[in-house]
RNA sequence: GGCCUGAUGGCGGAGUGGUGACGCAGCGGACUGCAAAUCCGUCCACCCCGGUUCGAUUCCGGGUCAGGCCUCCA
């Protein structure tokens, strides 16, 4: 199987060729850091680190390049601002260290670049003076807006023609457009809010711009990989096409775009305006940061996927019964590292087919357990852990995850009480060994006899 | 109104023109002092109506329902 994507724009899968194999280019919509992150956001975080880790995995660790923005220029990180009274690189500063933070506790590995808007305004006004230029934007009422009607192929990614925007316009359109879809590029600043010189005035720039201008200095031009959440296809990825290509006479501007779908509440989008969010802060104090990824990971990342306490739950218990191969069946250090098993890869390689995937790591579990041989069952188990590896899994060691963040005090309550009843056991004494058992599940403890000794874990 | 997705068992979620993935839960059994973990077995599905076909859950048409974008949005 050779690695496919599906490509939005073209509308089909497709098999994937990188420019340049020895520079593999990745862009990723990240967030704009105002408050914390919700677990939507979390999506394609996780599912495009999944990409990043594939690409290394196939074309070398130093040969894919990923950026996943910050936007620290917004209306509402100004309003936080205003709110709280501080300045906005308070508000930047404090949300995209949480974020970072948030989404390596998920297993996202740090992407290679993480450029934040405000650092990029030169860029992004010498890209909009490019476009007036080429007679792709014009000026009006001190705002920039780019000429939508000057761009053949607009509408194409989002499809829908300059005619269908006309005609599905819900909103008031400002009068300075010379048409509705006309978006902008520079904006002139309010009193009181931050503002940037421009060859256009004192201002802030538009929402789109910051990606392409990023985008460019970046990573230059054409990506191979633009990726985003589904909503962001419409406007913001089609005004980024827009712009990117008209400042370049056309060039190509990234050559497969991904878009990830939503996660969902009682079949409803989740989403900060409609109120219906879990903040992946708030998870990560409720579950495993592995288990919110597996769960983010179980569906096929386009499409949506239900979000909800039982889905955290089973994600958790199919981590548990892994994490239990692996430490029944600890991979010998001979054994490892382990290829990553041809059916697993194909699963990755046929765009991202997770749900394939993990099943896949459930056949290695079942080898694993049911082996004639404890040579195979090793083998099996250092595969399962070369595998989920590759996926983001098994950061930590079987012990440590059973253990779940108990501190030493705990470890030796619970190994006293272990202890104590083993020899309760060995003098047949049932009664007190099971008095102890009750006492340690009391505890939340969960107590495992087998031929080879005593293990324990916390229960979910 | 315009554009666009999707509808699979108790739950999550793949896939396929004909032997009904995978996981969780349930049930029966093995193992165990008893459990747990593990193993073996097992119940349960393809929204509705037409069409194509020897045969459709899978292809085509229509319908119903749900959801998304068109405004900030992962």
């Amino acid at each position: 199987m050779s690695l496919s994507f599906y490509d939005t724009l073209a509308r089909e899968k497709r098999a994937f060729v990188p420019a340049d194999p020895d520079r593999v280019t990745l862009y990723v919509c990240g967030v704009t850091v105002y408050s914390y992150a919700h677990i939507g956001n979390a999506r394609p975080a996780v599912v495009f680190d999944l990409a990043f880790r594939l690409l290394r995995h196939i074309f070398g660790e130093d040969h894919v390049l990923y950026a996943r923005n910050i936007t620290d220029v917004d209306d509402k990180i100004n309003q936080a601002a205003l709110d709280q009274g501080v300045d906005i690189s308070a508000i930047t500063t404090k949300f995209a260290e949480i974020y970072q933070a948030d989404v390596a506790a998920l297993g996202c590995l740090p992407p290679t670049f993480e450029p934040r808007a405000t650092a990029h305004i030169p860029q992004m006004t010498a890209m909009i003076s490019a476009l007036i230029e080429r007679g792709h934007a014009y000026q009006a009422d001190g705002h920039v807006l780019f000429d939508t009607q000057s761009f053949p192929d607009y509408g194409k990614l989002s499809g829908r023609s300059l005619d269908d925007l006309l005609a599905g316009a819900r909103v008031e359109v400002a009068d300075y457009k010379r048409h509705p879809a006309d978006f902008v590029l520079w904006k002139p600043a309010k009193p009181g809010e931050p503002s940037w010189q421009s060859p256009f005035g004192a201002g802030r720039p538009g929402w789109h711009i910051e990606c392409s201008a990023m985008i460019e200095t970046v990573l230059g031009l054409p990506i191979d990989i633009h990726g985003g959440g589904h909503d962001l296809i419409f406007p913001h990825h089609e005004n980024e096409i827009a712009q990117g290509r008209c400042a370049h006479d056309g060039a190509d501007y990234a050559r497969v775009w991904m878009h990830n779908g939503f996660l969902t509440q009682s079949a409803e989008k989740m989403s900060k305006s409609i109120g219906n969010i879990r903040t992946i802060h708030d998870l990560l104090a409720e579950a495993p940061g592995e288990a919110l990824r597996w769960a983010l990971l179980s569906a096929h990342y386009r499409a949506p996927l239900e979000w909800n306490p039982e889905l955290i739950a089973q994600s958790k218990r199919a981590l548990d019964r892994l994490y239990g191969v692996l430490q029944r069946w600890p991979a010998a250090p001979e054994a490892w590292p382990a290829q990553v098993p041809e059916a697993v890869l194909d699963a990755l390689e046929d765009d991202l087919a997770t749900p394939r995937a993990l099943a896949e790591l459930f056949a290695l579990a079942r080898i694993a357990e049911t082996a004639p041989t404890e040579a195979e069952k090793l083998a099996a188990s250092a595969s399962l852990l070369a595998a989920g590896r590759l996926m983001g899994f098994f950061n930590q060691t079987p012990l440590a995850w059973f253990s779940g963040g108990s501190d030493a005090d705990f470890t030796a309550k619970v190994e006293a009480l272990i202890s104590e009843r083993a020899q309760a056991r060995q003098s047949k004494n049932w009664a007190e060994a099971d008095r102890i058992r009750a006492e340690l599940t009391a505890l939340n403890v969960e107590v495992l006899d087998s031929a080879t000794g005593v293990s324990w874990r916390l229960k979910g």
